[in-house]
DNA sequence: CAGATAAGTGTACATAATATACTTATTGAT
DNA sequence: ATCAATAAGTATATTATGTACACTTATCTG
């Protein structure tokens, strides 16, 4: 019989914990909540839920960012699996998923509903049990893939300035740019489009709205060639 | 009540596969077996074995690696967590683990007991549920890892010879390489001490041995330099 | 219309990656 | 003893990439 073997093994609790991320006031910012019941009850958390028998760990990582933030037009990846006998008070092994969102699709109901907020990355309080850990982890995983793959554009909204696009890397490298040679990289890889209206709301020059052209960067990838900021 | 919350949540098996790999004739091996119980009896396998309540789920890898290969003196890192609802007959979350050893060290009594062998990674067979794909996704990771981090050496016994090493990178990426560079490269990190021993089981002249000196990288990236192949 | 502000632009230099071919040490065979 | 065979060992030139650096331009406000 197939549960046999199966059966005198532990079962144990899955969740999953999701690092919601979002830019905002140039800067890379996370969505935590103040956690409304015990263990830890008042201590700043991450997203998190249990992992159900019916559905994947994908699946639920989904689910919890869709049921925070409102969105499911998002950017998941997972960054690993956190499973220190003492992480939780019960057993609790949980997967850590970043999920990169556009932060004005936000369903800004849902933060008093969940007493969530959006923090920026270089504020934020310690997190309960092992999340802060997680977000460490996040951002080392996300400085790599920024690297190489265009990932940062779910991020921004579909038209945004390259002097945005520029803090936006410089939040996720924590460290500045010449704006000379960011423009001089990012261009020459021709997969954005600049378009004709100015962004006035940061300078009274204004800024040209670019778009990223998925299709052109897919086109390049299978011409071999690569990504890399 | 702590438990109170977690009481109507659904608890999972989870279990750790160990991608575990050895350097031999010049090429990767991953040490696989032969299933000896249902689901999926004689089908290709990973080393694996469930995660009990009481250890971290990094214990339970080291566990089942040395259960499996005798060996404790492992390079263990995380691959992932894979979670899908059918990838075993039951439910089972999996943590995937590879794991570097010296072969040298492989405990060959044990390769019997579980039907296990080690088969090079350009030919291994088909194996069960995901198994694959974990070992792809290590294969990836290690290529990265390996890119920024001196973890090649865990394969190899404490001397080596250049060609050896050489072999070790080949293969990890799958590509050949100019042994003028790699030399040049590998010297000027200087990180390797020369020995005044020759290995000539494979060739008249010899290859002199090195030796890989952690105390010197360690030193070298505590002053802010950095490994690159 | 002058001043303020952020956007936008080009070049020179340094560093790193890549391509390329011959010499040397040693053993085994004659 | 000499030669043939084999893999180990070695240096340089070229190209590509990354980095450092300062002035001009468009637009709004007062």
């Amino acid at each position: 019989m197939t549960e046999a073997f199966y059966n005198n093994k532990d079962k144990l609790y899955v969740a999953v914990d999701c690092i919601i991320m979002g830019f905002q006031d140039n800067e890379l910012n996370i969505l935590i909540a103040k956690r409304p019941f015990e263990p830890m009850k008042g201590g700043w958390s991450l997203m998190g839920g249990f992992v159900n028998s019916f559905e994947s760990i994908n699946e639920a990582a989904k689910r919890v960012v869709g049921e925070f933030t409102g969105i499911d037009d998002i950017y998941l990846e997972q960054v690993g699996a956190f499973g220190e006998v003492d992480r939780d008070l019960e057993r609790v092994i949980s997967i850590g998923y970043y999920a990169l969102v556009d932060i004005e699709k936000f369903d800004t109901s849902l933060a008093a509903k969940y007493d969530a907020r959006w923090v920026r990355i270089t504020q934020l309080p310690e997190l309960i049990f092992d999340h802060s850990l997680m977000v460490k982890d996040t951002l080392n995983l996300l400085q790599r893939r920024a690297a190489v793959k265009p990932i940062g554009f779910n991020l921004l909204q579909e038209k945004f300035t390259l002097p945005t696009l520029q803090s936006l890397y410089e939040s996720i490298y924590q460290n500045a740019i010449d704006k000379r040679n960011f423009r001089k990289k990012i261009l020459a890889m021709d997969i954005l489009e600049k378009l004709d209206e100015k962004d006035k709301t940061s300078s009274r020059k204004g800024a040209f709205y670019y778009r990223f052209i998925k299709e052109k960067y897919d086109q390049l990838i299978q011409q071999g060639l690569n990504f890399s900021i």
